[in-house]
RNA sequence: GCGCCCGUAGCUCAGCAGGAUAGAGCACCAGAUUCCUAAUCUGGGGGCCAUGGGUUCGAAUCCCGUCGGGCGCACCA
């Protein structure tokens, strides 16, 4: 055996050759099996490994679950390491393996290393993941955070499932916001030059963080743009400041370990004229055409009045009301740019995520809608899914935490790292799934307690490195030769272990990395349980005084389950701790 | 009014492409420390999976209605 294959993999592959025997034999007509799934069973009586093949195939195959898991149950019978196979309940084909099988996944752990659980899954296909794209007009705060973790934390994992992975920030730099911006910036220029400014006015970002943008800017230009008319500067303070705002939140998304490959820029794109080409070929598809806004739904506002705009017919894919790409003054909508900016994407992409805040579920259909006709006008319809993350609402002992650009009283990102960690804020986001909103109180979280879950699976590893540090210190090394020592309370934990390679196949295919944390929980849970049972009794302790072949062969079991930790924790880029 | 998300133990949440007796942490009760890190562990009580229908061999999971919470609803981004 030249490749590595985990115990999962092979069974899968055992009970698909099972059942292209029976179909070669006659005994099964030829029918779709993606129902087919083997996992290990919730109740361990049950046995190590489960197939519900027999009932999914029953119905199709025409014939009665019990029958078919007969005669599946010969086919699984002669594969080797099978001890047992029963047919349980409505038609459960449960197996008993060897435990020398399972023993063998260390091995396979030892032999992958970092590679265990990687998967082909994704056969190479370009995933582009946009996640983050906030608005570059301040530094990143709270609200950005569960977006970008979780986008971060799903790119690494469809790395690691097989996909190659484009992780891409959005740049809105060419709405109003950024003008909002460079007004701001030119007040603060002013002020830098000198002059009594008082109060930022209404309407304009009174942050403190566009002071020094203020000030570089009255060093290198002087007082020359202090009187101008705006048309003289707005573009390049525009410029200035969006280059200011974008440096600081990379270096805020830094303080998180995120780092794109690509930031696409809203101002380039339609400088290139992007939008201009998509709405030539989506009206001459009958796409957009010039037709009047309907009133919004629910409460009509009193200085609502009808305009005629370009509209993209997105009520034709299920949408309320048909969309403007453009403004009363011709200029691009939001919208009308974002759907050239996804088109661009999907040229250079096999499939399209998006992660968004869930203030933007809105949208969501109008986007889906023009991505699928452009690019099904470009042959073939792109997978595009759009993963909404709920707010997360900020509390500090029980008070809810207001968090607003405007008022520049926010709470960064960078301060909420800085009290409590970079392991603990990724942690935290990705122990709850994103569709659920979510509690964030500060207080509890700055704690450190046991109550985070992090430090429970940081634990388990420092307990690991810790283990392995005395052990050689007293003359003992992990080795595999008394492999085949280890007993029931060893096998549970690699019996647990062994289930990542499936876990990251299907948290991928689900796009949701949060089972991935969720799963090492488990796992240290199950790591301290066996730790602890040498407590009450010293024999199952790590270190077994006169007893090299089983140290070794349990400091052996720790190493591989530290690696897998290791493994887990850099899906979801969480650091691995020596000691605590 | 409409759209999307959520509703599982007292609290915070899991529940893996419907599967066999619904899980964990916190809190509560009873225990464990001359012991490789007690930032830990062992045992116990606690559930009409919001609610009413439907689909099927089987539903917390899928479909429809109702109730409750959140987000959004012009050319903003």
């Amino acid at each position: 055996m030249t490749e590595t294959t985990t115990l999962h993999a092979a069974f899968a592959g055992h009970v698909n050759a099972a059942l292209d025997a029976l179909e070669q034999a006659g005994t099964l007509p030829t029918v779709p099996r993606g129902a087919v799934a083997v996992e290990p069973p919730r109740d361990p009586s049950h046995g190590d490994l489960a197939t519900n093949a027999a009932m999914v195939l029953a119905k199709p195959a025409g014939t009665n679950p019990r029958a078919l898991a007969e005669a599946i149950a010969g086919e699984l019978r002669k594969v080797p390491g099978v001890t047992a196979v029963e047919i349980a309940g409505p038609g459960f084909l449960n197996l008993r393996l060897d435990p020398a099988l399972w023993v063998q996944e260390i091995r396979a752990i030892a032999a992958l290393g970092g590679d265990y659980g990687r998967s082909a899954l994704g056969a190479g296909q370009v995933v582009n993941v946009e996640y983050v794209s906030a608005n570059p007009t301040g530094p990143m705060h709270m609200g950005h955070c569960r977006g970008a973790v979780v986008g971060d934390a799903l790119a690494s994992l469809l790395e690691f499932a097989g996909h190659k992975v484009i992780r891409e920030y959005y740049v809105n730099d060419a709405g109003g916001q950024v003008d909002v911006l460079a007004r701001s910036v030119h007040l603060r220029y002013r002020e830098a030059l000198g002059e009594d400014v008082g109060e930022v006015p209404e309407g304009l970002y009174p942050g403190d963080y566009l002071v020094p943008v203020g000030q570089a800017l009255a060093a290198e230009f002087g007082d020359k743009y202090a009187r101008a008319p705006d048309s003289e500067w707005l573009a390049l303070f525009r410029t200035r400041a969006v280059a200011a705002m974008l440096n600081m939140i990379k270096a805020d998304l830094a303080l998180l370990g995120i780092h794109h490959d690509l930031f696409s820029s809203e101002a380039e794109l339609q400088a290139a004229g992007k939008p201009e080409e998509a709405e030539a070929w989506l009206r001459a598809h009958d796409l957009v055409y010039d037709g009047e806004l309907e009133a919004p739904k629910g409460k009509t506002p009193e200085d609502w009045e009808p305009v005629e705009l370009p509209l993209f017919r997105s009520t034709r894919f299920g949408d309320d009301q048909d969309r403007p790409i453009r403004k009363s003054d011709g200029s691009w909508t939001y919208f009308g740019a974002d759907l050239a900016y996804h088109f661009q994407k999907a040229a250079s992409a096999d499939a399209l995520v998006d992660i968004w805040g869930a203030d933007h579920a809105g949208t969501v259909k109008r986007i889906k809608a023009a991505v699928a006709a452009l690019t099904q006008g470009q042959g073939k319809e792109k997978p595009f899914e759009i993963k909404l993350v709920q707010m997360v609402q900020l509390l500090k002992g029980g008070q809810p935490f207001k968090m607003s650009k405007r008022s520049g009283n926010f709470v960064t990102l960078a301060d909420v790292v800085e009290m409590v960690g970079k392991d603990v804020v990724r942690f935290t986001m990705l122990t709850r799934k994103p569709e659920a909103q979510m509690d964030f109180d500060f207080d509890k979280v700055v704690e450190a307690s046991k109550d985070n879950p992090v430090f429970y699976v940081q634990y388990a590893h420092a307990r690991i490195r810790s283990i392995l540090r005395k052990a050689e210190a007293e003359g003992y090394a992990p080795s595999s030769d008394g492999i085949e020592l280890l007993g029931e309370e060893e096998l549970a934990l690699v019996k647990l272990a062994a289930q990542f390679p499936r876990l990251v196949e299907a948290a991928a295919a689900a796009r949701e990395p949060h089972r991935i944390a969720f799963y090492l929980y488990d796992l240290a849970g199950a790591f301290h349980g066996y730790w602890n049972l040498g407590n009450d009794k010293p024999e199952k302790r790590f270190i077994v005084a006169q007893d090299a072949r089983l140290t070794g062969a349990r400091l052996y079991l720790a190493s591989q389950i530290g690696q897998l930790v290791r493994n887990g924790l850099a899906l979801l880029g969480v650091e691995a701790v020596e000691e605590m």
